[in-house]
DNA sequence: GAGCACTGC
């Protein structure tokens, strides 16, 4: 570790020249098991890069409150550091939290260094996450991920547990971490005035960005861990290309005839559309190849295919073919494949923007960042030297913004500044943030939950309701926790708990194209003329009626995972309203109450039938209209809450529920005053 | 009559 941090590694690296990436060895959620490890693990161990600085590292993380430390995932210094610190008694009157954006992570790291410590997991090492807890009163190292931690923070915002808190993958600067950053800065800063034992806090960040970071805490020391490296070779293009899906196709195939079969290509593209219709692609070209051109196997890999499915990107290509992975930006951190020595790089993603003024979130194509581009180049690097191309030119390079913008700043912050104020952070508006959201965006999440009844304004100050404190103990969106609190007063807590826990995963229903007339028909059987909301229940409830039989979800097109899911956010929605003392009791048959309170809690996402067939949304009046896979597509009801808006070709409403005008004047009746029109029903 | 990057509590 050089004492001098001037210039980092990364600073020197030139577009277009060779430039060095570490060895990495992340475990990653697809990650195959290891076979048998021959090297002992205490000689691993003293392998790893980070152990030659250990001793200057301990000596300088004894004494700093805050630092910064930067060096490639797997170099070592995630499993390491919490060691060094426990080994040298650093933080011993306490635990050692080591925070992981993914739960993946959290496990399988927790798993690592109980295995190098010789003790079961959940003794001295454990972990937790959602649903999970491996830990103990002999806990001492403890992996979790950013959310739960956060979510901990809210009973003790001190966080008084924990000795040392470790950030790590700061950079990819998830919501949960930037929230994270200013509640330690908080805590430890009130530890101080209350003379409690002192918080330490290590960010620990793979990329070079650090400056903010350093800024933000205090201007901490940046320490820098130098690692295993392999040259990567860029290539650039050398004209600007209108059409970056035939340039990778072209790249490929150029690739594949120049290079040795065992060279493996990842190429990063946008999303499944466009992955299996290049897949289709170079399978076709791929047949009729001239002779001395061996054969290529092309996997496609994003997050929403079946997990057996995913697993074939781990798998080796028949000897003498070469394997082809086409894949979104999961393979940029989720999911780590051996043997990539080219990676394609279209110089393109789908992300996530968000429009305070609309509320709306857009996905959309968009460039990457310079960050992200050096990410993906990256993956080639990993076991040996490897190119990127970049299918886009140099000067098109330089003009990439330097970083993804924070999570923070494309997302709805209804959640986030429910969660601040249960923290007891007294000016919100003004909460220091490392990266400060829009202040269009604050004040219409405000505005929002001052709609839903969970903050109250008095004299310019922001105070959060006794509601709001309730709806913030739910790992929800605050429209439903909002909604799971009104149950009770139309006696069907049973049935929102179960609407709730379906909405809060990922869909529960298959919708195979090829076989859309099958899907038609076993839905009907469950599809009501209430909506959306009341259909997924009627299958949910047929789901628990033959306990989940694996047969009967195939026949219906049911994803049996999601829907186990479902069952455990249930249970645990379930325990916070038994915490919160809630009436649980079922409606039975009477739906109506169901879509009453619905309205109730959703009013906010209320539309309304216009006298030309169209709908206006009644918050910003902008039109929407009724999304095709909703079973309220063919009719024309008056006035409908829906589940969330879909931009593409038009603004859609996604799962729909039928709802009265009357329920929604009582909902919010000065909010309603001025925009309902009820015509005669 | 349409189509969904990726996480997480």
């Amino acid at each position: 570790m050089p004492n001098d941090p001037d210039p980092p590694p990364a600073k020197r690296f030139k577009p277009g020249s060779v430039f060095f990436r570490q060895h990495k060895n992340k475990p990653g959620m697809l990650l195959p098991r290891k076979g048998h490890v021959t090297t002992p693990i205490d000689v691993q161990r003293k392998q790893l890069p980070i152990y030659q600085a250990k001793p200057q590292l301990l000596n300088q993380l004894r004494q700093l409150h805050n630092a910064i430390l930067i060096g490639e995932t797997g170099s070592g210094k995630t499993t390491q550091i919490p060691q060094y610190l426990y080994e040298a008694g650093i933080g011993r009157a306490g635990i050692i939290a080591i925070t992981q954006p993914r739960r993946v992570a959290a496990v399988s790291l927790a798993g690592r260094v109980a295995e190098e410590k010789r003790t079961p997991l959940g003794k001295l090492v454990g972990y937790t996450v959602r649903f999970e807890d491996v830990t103990s009163s002999e806990t001492k190292l403890k992996f979790m991920t950013d959310g739960m931690l956060l979510r901990e923070a809210i009973g003790d915002p001190l966080l008084l547990r924990y000795t040392v808190v470790v950030l790590d993958e700061a950079h990819e600067r998830t919501v949960h971490t930037d929230v994270l950053f200013g509640v330690v800065k908080t805590a430890q800063r009130r530890r101080r005035e209350l003379n409690k034992i002192p918080l330490k806090v290590i960010v620990m960040s793979a990329t070079m960005d650090v400056d903010l970071f350093s800024e933000y805490f205090n201007k901490s020391p940046v320490l820098y861990l130098e690692g295993r490296q392999h040259p990567i070779q860029i290539y650039y293009t050398k004209q600007p290309q209108s059409d970056y899906l035939q340039a990778a196709l072209v790249s490929i195939f150029q690739i594949h005839q120049e290079a040795p079969p065992s060279h493996d290509i990842l190429v990063f593209m946008t999303g499944q559309e466009e992955i299996e219709a290049l897949a289709r692609t170079c399978r076709d070209i791929a047949k009729h190849l001239p002779d001395g051109c061996g054969p290529m196997v092309v996997i496609p890999l994003y997050a929403s295919l079946p997990p057996t499915q995913q697993l074939r990107v781990f798998q080796p290509a028949p000897k003498g073919s070469r394997k082809v992975i086409l894949s979104t930006n999961i393979a940029e951190t989720s999911v780590t494949i051996s043997g990539i020595k080219f990676v394609i790089d279209t110089g393109m993603v789908k992300a996530k923007r968000f429009n305070p003024d609309s509320g709306l979130e857009v996905l959309a194509v968009q460039r990457v960042s310079k960050a992200q581009a050096w990410q993906r180049a990256g993956r080639a690097g990993r076991e040996d030297s490897g190119s990127c191309y970049r299918l886009y030119t140099e000067p098109e390079f330089d003009n990439l913004i330097p970083m993804t913008v924070p999570e923070i700043q494309r997302c709805n912050l209804a959640s986030v500044m429910l969660q601040l104020m249960a923290l007891g952070i007294p000016d919100v508006m003004n909460f220091d943030f490392m990266s400060k959201p829009s202040p269009e965006a604050v004040r219409s999440a405000l505005e929002h939950l001052e709609l839903l009844g969970a903050v109250e304004r008095k004299e310019g100050q922001v105070f959060l309701t006794a509601l709001g404190k309730k709806m913030a103990s739910f790992p929800l969106e605050p429209r439903y926790a909002k909604t799971i609190l009104l149950s009770p007063d139309y006696s069907c807590s049973e049935e929102i708990l179960s609407i709730v826990s379906l909405l809060s995963v990922d869909t529960v229903l298959f919708n195979p194209p090829a076989r859309r007339d099958e899907v038609l028909a076993a839905r009907k059987k469950f599809s009501s003329s209430e909506g959306d909301h009341m259909t997924l229940l009627n299958i949910y409830r047929a789901f628990k009626k033959v306990s989940g039989n694996k047969e009967w979800c195939r026949e219906n097109f049911v994803n049996s995972r999601n829907m186990g899911l479902v069952k455990e956010v249930q249970a645990q929605l379930k325990d916070i309203c038994l915490k919160l003392n809630l009436k649980l009791e079922s409606c039975g048959a009477d739906t109506g109450n169901v879509r009453r309170c619905l309205a109730h809690g959703m009013f906010v996402n209320a539309a309304e039938l216009q006298p030309d067939g169209s709908y206006l949304a009644l918050d910003t009046h902008q039109p929407v209209a009724i999304h095709p896979s909703s079973v309220l597509f063919q009719g024309k009801p008056a006035y409908v809450v829906f589940n969330e808006l879909l931009h593409t070709s038009r603004c859609y409403m996604r799962d729909l529920c039928l709802v009265d005008a009357d329920w929604l004047l009582d909902a919010a009746p000065e909010y309603f005053g001025r925009k309902l029109h009820p015509t005669k029903s």
